[in-house]
This record gives structure tokens, C-alpha cells and sequence, in this order.
DNA sequence: AATGAATGAGGGTTCATTCAT
DNA sequence: TATGAATGAACCCTCATTCAT
């Protein structure tokens, strides 16, 4: 987790003490409750588990957030300004087109791998139509830049000739996104109704080749008329 | 609704009686369920809610449903069921392989905007790892008929010699779903992220173009050597 | 108290059972929030003590009432209400007019002596600036009959040359309530401040003869030109 | 504030020392306790607004005193003190009897017009039975030293035949300051069930003369069998 | 002397469920 | 079958007080 870097440096003058540091109570505090918000969605989490992960009492809850409310906005953000700062990890520049989609396609499929969190947090604030996040300062726009850098990417291969015209990009990141968390969003349901395990050994990595396969064949369809258009 | 034209003949064999006034009392205990289930979540529910929705009294439900999970289980066989009625009256065999492709992403996308109730009710039952849907019999499997006439359809493609080769049919089958779901599920915070306003007038529309281009693109891609693979 | 004459008649048809009677349950969570509000006023007041006094859950509380503040508002309007129709059984035009007023201050002291709960009720009321009484209906212009009946009294005693002239009725009532009232209110810490027991045996008695004298003193005190003003 | 004049003068003769600022802070204190009490009773009063209001941290607040019921000891003690402090300001031996009781009553009533905290304090140490005034020394039978110069002036009235014989000096005491006090604590409920509206301009004044010809009639009404009694 | 983070008992309120009628 | 009063555990949050710094 990111937040474990706190208090790395070994030049730190104050002794590492456990008490009494109001920042890293706050870190704490978001950790605990994204776990909580995690497992059992904004409704389903309980203030008084969240206060047990702290393993402080449950008013120092409420002396650092206001409100459960309060305190999902902080997770929300939290997390959100996680993968943004992953997604900037991502240096698409360096990436011939094609790589840089498969790179695009890959990295932001691993994150919801590894950070399951993330798609139940964002589906209870879709569950809530965003009221919190549009509470958020920190949050609007944010995927501007990488949005940006997905364009720049296709333009390349567009003046390469090896991908197609007439691409929004907005549509194809949401697809790039969605085909993977989708999945990995509905694996419960989807194992049920389609009568196979979709949480065995190796379903997720055959998810990412064939989104990916999806993908790259929509861009690379490249039509004699696609300059006419 | 859907439930709503059973039984309203006149001219039905069977006397009229109390089963019948029971057996509707249970479609209007689940259509008041699936509306409060789908506004709230399962955990944002409130059995009072339901019984107001209903204009019965609380002890109605626990007359025919014997608990708030039991009465979820019943929302989602009863919507599952609903979503199955209607694929089966998609018939695919009418068309050509293409515009068969065409007619399933419209209609199970269609089937979404019209009922945005599913999306709410089956994120609750993935948050809860489906343990409401493995206690029902009648969900199991439910899809594997649709996706073999998918498959049919697949292969009628394959020896047209206009679909590629090597398709998995659940995985293109989740991918139909997710574009569309994922878009639909995840507007709210997509839009502000964006910084788009994916409520917009037209946005639905162009997601299903977008979406329509992606898959076909990738079936369409007909390589030299698929045959020999 | 009032409530307690509820189910007195013998030809009552339904069997004088304890449970599932809503009216009833109504009175007793109202007696003991009344009880509950005396002893503590309103912040003091606690609603597990209200429910503990009910012999009932706590929940029953918020199936009657909707907050602690509905709760109180409903004490209020039942104290205010049965204050008034212990005014209405007092009937002044039966009395000359100086045993009339001496009637007045007996019966409205003695009702504050035997109702030591509505000094606090009221001082609570007071402390949080009326915004209960604000949302009642019932109790508005509540004490205008009496006033006016006071008035009668004052008139037919002018008119016999024994009371004065230019006499405010509500200054008047106020002061009648008010000798009784602050004494009866304020009488632990007058005690510290003057060292003397108000709350001893006869303390009650002497105070009542010494308000009734003060207030007749003043109706009785005719002046040769109070015709003229 | 009175308080603040404290040890202002620069001749004063100690040296400036922490003795001084810790007294300071101690009346500070005093001072933010008594508007937090006087605003919200006892139980509606909360030590982090006394906090906030001296602009110093909450344990300061533990520092100088052990608890909330110390703290409002300490409010009531300088409170009285304060009310004692202003009533020997006023010298009732240059008056005319008349004149002095006429002084008395307005100079009584202005006090608690221009201090209301002082009743939400007495009528909040009434409510709890006046448990933290028995802890007081300085309080006991504050109210001597006024009462005796107020015997003085009743008896240098009736010397010169003006006022009656048998006056309770005591009783006397509490009428004069209840006709005020019980006004001024009551003017929000005493308003809604009149219907005439207390808090308006001139209500003040008007209950002010009432009062104190109330009381003047009282006294002034000698009787020919005064003196036998 | 002073700070403010931390405590923990308890505050008002809610809610799935039961049960007398 | 149907009602809705009643339950009681738990929920989110508050607050007087303590204590490490």
C-alpha cells in the first residue's frame, strides 16, 4: 500500500512512535475503512468494524471525519488518486502504438486485479448516482491527462497507417476499462449463469488476451476510405 | 410490467379462488420488492419501504417470503426469468450472421436501458458473491442456451468465411454484456472522471455504435491462416 | 392522573387487556416521558429511561413518535391541555368578586403544588425559547378563555366599587401565576441564598397567603380619582 | 464584562508574575462557561464550546477545574457574586421608603434584564435540586446582608405610618423578585398561550410598572387595627 | 502550563423480524 | 390471511474526560 512509505527514511529526527501522529492515524483511519467499505459496500460497512481495524475507539473516527459519509468521500479520493498516480507510472510515450494499447490494456486490467477494492467502492458510488464524488475537488477530471496520452497514442498509429480512423476516445478507454472490470466486477453472477468458474486458475489472464485481442483488432481494422471520412 | 398480464383472462379454466389472490399478492410483494431492491441496493433496502410499495402490511412479507434475503433470492429469479423470456424471443436464426450479431448487442443492450433495475440488483448479488443466486435452482445455467445459438451463429459466420476463427463464445459473450453494462453501470463516476456528462441525450446511442464497431471488427478479422489453427 | 380514568367503566365490551391497545400505549409512553422530562428536563431526559419506565422497548417510542423532540412536544400539549380543563372545572361567576380571585390563587398554585412537573417542563420549554409550543396547534391562545373569564371578575368587582380601576388583565395573570410559580420553581437555591428551609412543612401554605394578600391589596385599593381617568 | 476590570491598574504593587495570567485564564473561563450555560442549560451545554469560546485548548479547561460540575460551581459562585456586587451598589438610606422599594424593584429587574444568563443559570441549579450551590461556601446566605437593609427600609415606612404592619420581609423579597424574574424566564411560552407577544419593545417597561404598583399598594395599605396586631 | 489526540460509555434512532389479535 | 404493535440488537454519532507529548 502506498501509505506504508510514510516514515521510511531513515533521517526522520522524531523516534517512531506509534502514538499521537495525527497523519498517520489519518492514513489508518482511510485504510481500515477501505477495507470495510470494500468488503461489504458503503451500506454494508459498519463504523464500529471500521474503528476495530484501527484498533482505536470508534470516536477518533469522528474526531478526524465528520461522517461515515465524510469518511467514504476520503476513501473515494484516496484511491482514486492511487490509480492516477499508477496510471502516470505508465509511460506510454516510450511505446510503439500497438505495445503502448497492450501496455494500456494490461496495466489498467492488473490494478483491478490487484486492487478488488476498487470496484466495489466505485460501484457503491455509482449505486448512490456520485453523490459523493461530486463532493470531490480532487477527483473531477482526473482521468483527463491519461485520457490525453491514450490519444496521442492512437494519433501515432494513425500516421502510421496501422490503426484505424474515427476513434472517441472516451468510447474506447470506457471499452478498455469496462471489459475487464466488468468481468472481474460480475465473476459471482456470471459463473452461476453461465455454469463456469470464473474465479478458477487462469480465467483472468484468458480474460486480458481476449480483451485485448478485441481491442487491437478495432484499431488495427484499418479501411481503404478511413482517410475520406 | 411483464407480470402484470398473467392471469388477467376471463375465460381461464380454473375457479376462481384463493390461490390465485395469493399467487398475485407474490408478484405484488416481488414487482415492490425488485423497484426498492434496485433504488437502494440490497443492504440500502428497507422492508418497511417494501410493504408501503405494496400497500399491504410488513407481516404480508414474512407471510410469503420468510426473510429480506429470501424475499432477494425471489427479485432475482424473477428477473433473471424476465431476461431470459426476452432473449428467447430474440430468434437468431432468422438472420444473417452479421446482422445476427447486430440484433444481440442492440437487444441485450436495449434490455439494460429498459430495465436499470438488473444492473443495481445483480452488482448487490456480486458484492455479495452470489450467495443468494447459488441457493436458486432455476438460475443455474440460465444463459447456456443463448449462448449456444451465440455459437451457432459464430459458426454459420466461420463458413460464410466472414468471422474470424477461434472464438471463445462466453468470453464474447461477457464482452458483449460489459460494454454495454459496464457503460450503464458505471455512469455517474465515469462522468465526472471525464468530466463528461454521460446522462447526456444521444450518450446511449453512441455507446451502442461504438460498441457494435468493436465486436464486429474483431470478428471480421479474418486472417490467411485461421483455417489451419 | 387524567389518563388513568381510561377503561373505568364496568360496561367496557372488550376484556381490559394489557397488550396490542395503541391508545393506551400512546398515554403511557407519554406519562413516562412526562416523568422521564420532570426529573431531568429535556436535554437531562434520556429515552432509554422513558422506555424502562414504559416497561416497554425502546423502539415502541419511535413507533408512536417520531423523535425525542415529537415525544416532548406531545408532553407538552398534554400537560398544557390538562392544566386548561383543570381551569375550566373552576367556575368564577358562582363567587363574589374577591372570593373569586382568592378561588383563582388557590387553584392555580395548588395546581403547580400537585403538579411540581410542569415547573420544569415549562422552564425547559423556555430555556430552548418556545420551539416546541411553536408547532403545536393546540396550545396556542390556550389561556385566552380564563383571561377573559378573569376579566368578567375584575369588571363585576369594579362595577361594585371594591376593585380599582385600569387593571391589565394578562399583567394581572401573570403576576397571579408568577408569586407561585418562582417560588415553587426557584426554591432550592432561594433557600441557599437566604438561609431559610422553603422546602420545610408550611413553608407552601404561607406563601400562598402571602400572594393571595399582595395581589387583593391591590385590586381593593381604590383611589377617589380612578373614575376619572 | 464586570471581571475584565480586575487588576487592570499598573500601580498595581505585585510584581507581574504567571499568578497574574493564570488568574486571567481562570476568569476567561468563567466568562465562556457562563454564555455556553447561559445559552444552553446544564445539560445542553458542552465543554468543547466552552473550549472554543476561551480560544484555548480543552485541557486547559481541566487544568483549572476537575469537571463540568466544577466549572458550573464556579459560574454560579461569580454570578451571585457579580448580582450581590451590584446590590450593594445601591444604597437604600438616601431614599424615601417609597423611593427605596421603588429603587429596589427596578434596580432587581434590570439586573436580570441585562444579565439573562443569570436566570437560565438559577433556573438550570433549580432543576438539579440546587447540588452544586450546597457545595459553595461563598453563597450561603448571600442574600442576608439585603434583606436586613430592606427590613430597615420597611420598618423606617412603617415609623412614619406609610407602610403596613406584618410584613414577611423575606416573602416581600421573593414577590419582588419573582414578578420580574417570572416574566423574563417565561416570556416564550407565557407568549404563545396569551397570544401577546412578550419579547416585543415595551414589554419591558410596561411589566416593570405593573410590578411596582403591585407591590407599592401592598405595602401602603395601612389598616386602623395595624398597630394593635 | 498547554495541547489536542484518544477513550469509551452511552446518546438518539433504525430496522429486520416476531407475534398477539 | 392479514394487521400493525412490539421487540431488541445494532447503527451512527456524541461527549465528558484522560493522557502522551
Amino acid at each position: 500500500m502506498v501509505e506504508k512509505r510514510k516514515r521510511d527514511s531513515a533521517s526522520d529526527a522524531k523516534p517512531v512512535g506509534k502514538k499521537r501522529d495525527a497523519e498517520r492515524t489519518r492514513l489508518v483511519i482511510i485504510q481500515a475503512a477501505r477495507e470495510e467499505f470494500a468488503e461489504n459496500g458503503y451500506d454494508g460497512a459498519r463504523t464500529d468494524r471500521i474503528a476495530v481495524r484501527t484498533g482505536m475507539s470508534k470516536g477518533v473516527l469522528y474526531h478526524y471525519f465528520n461522517s461515515k459519509d465524510d469518511l467514504f468521500v476520503a476513501v473515494l479520493e484516496d484511491i482514486y488518486l492511487e490509480l492516477r498516480s499508477q496510471n502516470e507510472a505508465l509511460v506510454l510515450d516510450d511505446f510503439e502504438p500497438e505495445a503502448g494499447i497492450r501496455e494500456l490494456i494490461a496495466h489498467t486490467y492488473n490494478y483491478f486485479v490487484n486492487h478488488p477494492e476498487f470496484i466495489v467502492l466505485v460501484n457503491s458510488e455509482n449505486l448512490m448516482k456520485s453523490q459523493h464524488l461530486e463532493r470531490s475537488q480532487s477527483v473531477r477530471s482526473m482521468f483527463a491527462p491519461l485520457s490525453h496520452r491514450l490519444g496521442e497514442l492512437i494519433s501515432r498509429g494513425q500516421e502510421q497507417g496501422i490503426f484505424r480512423a474515427n476513434v472517441d476516445i472516451i468510447e474506447l478507454y470506457i471499452s478498455i476499462v469496462g471489459l475487464g472490470y466488468f468481468f472481474l466486477s460480475n465473476r459471482w453472477t456470471l459463473s452461476v449463469v453461465f455454469n463456469r468458474d470464473l474465479l478458477a486458475e487462469g480465467a483472468e489472464e484468458k480474460r486480458l488476451a481476449h480483451m485485448t485481442e478485441l481491442v487491437l483488432d478495432y484499431l488495427r481494422n484499418v479501411k481503404p476510405m478511413d482517410g475520406l471520412k
